[in-house]
DNA sequence: CAGGAGCTATAGACCACGTCTATGACCAAC
DNA sequence: GTTGGTCATAGACGTGGTCTATAGCTCCTG
């Protein structure tokens, strides 16, 4: 038993309309296709499923029993078809990135806020963790994308370049001597640093950058999270090494400044991460695109 | 969204075994048929269901949410598929009858045991009435078939002849001096007769012969049941015309006798009616099988 | 009662499309 | 590297689903 599902859809309209002529309108099909198509079925169980009547058919007792499943069958794909249709048009769904915090906070909110406001029915969930935790939620299929800094070397995924992003020492008023001086690494060592704690792409980042010179900086503070680094360096306790983009409107409040050095600190790049080789679901593709 | 409800099968079963090479052998088909069937679903919804992996296909997060619904509607199909089977080989399914009391009790009961022997999971309906009662049970659908006496002239019904019954006069120890004695139809109204009070082929039968002999039979009681009919008799209250297939014990222990008459009753024939252009339904089918 | 307007069934022709074979590309494991 | 598994793609083939045309039936109506 192993019937062409097809016919199954031509037996529901048939059963439904009470007509072959209806069903064959409902369906764009003629009604000798109809008429042929209910005659497959019942010649495949061998059982007389409609009355033949003068004005259209009705169901016998087997053609009901037979109504009874397809009804619900029938209702669940049409259910199906309708929440497909929500899916592609972003009506429903879910959308889960991960991050770090200070991007998901700087960078990526105003863009999710965009987004809410556009599709408000797509759930949105935010994971957060380092890259290399962000890479294996990644990987692991628990979100769609990741927001992390470059650079990533990891051919399994794909990266797209975002924003630039220019790390940067400041200070508070308790350091107002700094503010028109221009110091050399040397220099900076002098005064005591605050870092970020955690294994972190621009804590790697800036820790070779004084290897490279032959230094080794070693902060006076580790904090685990942008914003008390922010907020200790406002407080006097220190030097802080933060993106520049992240203080802002410190930076121009003059509740922080800008230490300036004799070199070149690295800029950083924030790449949105997918997994190459994974279609994006279309919550994720519609973000991206958002973003650029 | 009038998609080929063909494809949501070849869906069911590439998640359901997680590899297109395993739905094709299931479905018998190709693999290439299958990714083609896939790849059609997944161009009409715009939505990418399954990934891709070396190892097989894995569905997506759009892919699940289309699954839980397809895959309670393909559950349904493969029930209804089942239940169809067993309403064709009568594993389950019911038969309605109509008819008279005493053709039940007499003529349709032992058919009916062995059907029931052979086929117990058949829901038994049994509706008596009269003949036009159940003509009109039978055009109303709520009877398949219909057990009465002939003749009937319908040409909505189809009426299978069945067993020949003749109908006589009996009487019991009360009249032993009619036992020998050849009478005719003035002498039978000399004595009291017992007739059926319905307005039953019986009753309407004798009426007609006496009348068409220039006599016409009064009834000294007349009774609602056939049972009543033979006790009544037996009891010596008078002469009851009765089926004598229907009387066949009491005749061979001897507690009624049958009146000789010089004139020939008319024979009676059971028929069995069904409608004329509605398809029976499987279990009728095979109980008129069983009865011829 | 004839005729029309529904309905479904049947016959036969046609062509799209579903299926096939053959092959390619890719990945993982040995 | 080789082998054996996966899915994807291309192109050919032929069946089966669809069509048109028509018949047959029942009911309704003038």
């Amino acid at each position: 038993m192993t019937n062409n599902y097809e016919l199954y859809k031509v037996f529901y309209w048939a059963a439904k309309t009470g007509s072959l002529t209806q069903a064959a309108k409902a369906l764009y099909l003629t009604q000798p296709s109809v008429s042929h198509a209910i005659k497959q079925l019942e010649e495949s169980f061998g059982l007389t499923l409609f009355y033949r009547n003068a004005k259209g058919v009705s169901l016998t007792k087997d053609g009901a029993v037979l109504y009874s499943y397809i009804e619900q069958s029938q209702t669940l794909i049409q259910l199906a078809e309708e929440k497909m249709a929500s899916l592609k048009n972003l009506d429903s769904g879910e959308l889960r990135i991960g991050g770090s915090d200070s991007l998901f906070k700087h960078y990526v909110l105003p863009y999710l806020e965009e987004y809410h406001y556009r599709y408000p029915n797509i759930k949105l969930h935010l994971n957060h963790g380092t890259t290399p935790e962000v890479i294996s939620f990644l990987k692991e299929g628990r979100i769609d994308m990741g927001v992390v800094r470059m650079p990533i070397v990891d051919s399994q995924l794909e990266v797209r370049e975002s924003i630039q992003l220019q790390d940067c020492f400041v200070a508070g008023a308790r350091f107002a001597e700094l503010k028109d001086v221009t110091l050399t690494l040397e220099m900076l060592l002098q005064y005591p640093t605050i870092l970020f704690s955690r294994n972190s792409r621009a804590r790697m980042a800036i820790s070779e950058l004084f290897h490279s010179y032959g230094y080794q900086i070693k902060p006076e503070i580790e904090v685990g999270s942008v914003d008390l680094l922010i907020e200790f360096a406002r407080k006097g306790l220190g030097i802080s090494y933060v993106t520049r983009e992240f203080v802002t409107k410190e930076l121009e409040e003059g509740s922080l400044f800008e230490i300036k050095l004799d070199v070149q600190l690295p800029p950083a790049f924030v790449g949105i991460m997918t997994m190459r080789n994974v279609p994006l679901s279309s919550s994720a593709a519609k973000f991206i695109e958002l973003m650029q």
